[in-house]
DNA sequence: TATCAATGGATAATTTTTTTCCATAATTGA
DNA sequence: TCAATTATGGAAAAAAATTATCCATTGATA
């Protein structure tokens, strides 16, 4: 019983083939969007139709297995769910990388602005990379 | 000539009714979906049609006059471009706040951290207004 | 006011996402 | 381990969301 196939288990879904596919290439690229995930698994599955990639990809979010990340002027991604962090997105190569950052301390002031009761944080830097800015 | 089509010709955008009618619902309501703004626009053009909406808010978008606000689990809203801030979006009873905040500099920290040029940021709050906390 | 370009509305076409049906595969418990 | 139960995968269709096309009309410009 492979790794992939205790994490499911541990998240309360059955385990399939496709399903453990899903979670190995989310592990191997981070931030993958339908399509991508799509193309892939079809190389797996030859037959796979991209109404299994939607079905499973909303099982895993309601099982907070996986988050979708919503990014300015582009397609969803979906990632493994693990500590908080926020997402840089560059705009010249589409790159999507994590900062650990702790979020909540970082704007920890906003909470007593305000009488909003914070339960998750989505932030979004977007500009451009390392390698795009050479 | 009203305060509506003054700010469309500053963007360069041709002025016509039904864009005067889409700045006037947005400025009232703040924060709207394509749903929100054709029902509303239904009542003064019985007539327009939703590809209307679609092609009045690409273009609105693309002259930086309004920017769509992607926001987790729900479908994207619109609002008129104004100073940077983020947003506090109930998931009780679906009301988005506006925070005047100075994120850049809240986060200041960030861009020392990587090396990654930071054009926007992009900040929403998941949680419980006021009222649904009573 | 005449001209030219852009818009609105109707409609169709795309694209994206969800649903249905059923054979098959995975899980559970004896 | 095996039968029973339940969920999943695949195929196809349906539904929802978005964009494109066509053309008469309107708005901007000189």
């Amino acid at each position: 019983m492979n790794n992939y196939t205790t994490l499911l288990k541990e998240y309360d879904l059955k385990v399939t083939p496709q399903r453990i596919a899903i979670v190995e290439e989310l592990y191997k690229n981070g931030h993958m969007n339908i399509d991508d995930l799509y193309k892939k698994l079809l190389d797996k599955f030859p037959s796979i139709s991209l109404a299994t990639i939607y079905k499973n990809v909303n099982s895993m979010i309601e099982k907070l297995f996986i988050a979708e990340v919503k990014i300015p002027n582009t397609k969803s991604v979906y990632e493994l769910i693990k500590a908080e962090h926020a997402h840089c997105v560059c705009s010249s190569c589409g790159k999507i990388e994590d900062v650990e950052i702790d979020v909540e301390n970082a704007l920890g002031q906003l909470s007593n602005i305000n009488t909003f009761k914070v339960d998750s944080v989505d932030l979004i830097f977007t500009g451009t990379c390392e390698n795009c800015s050479k």
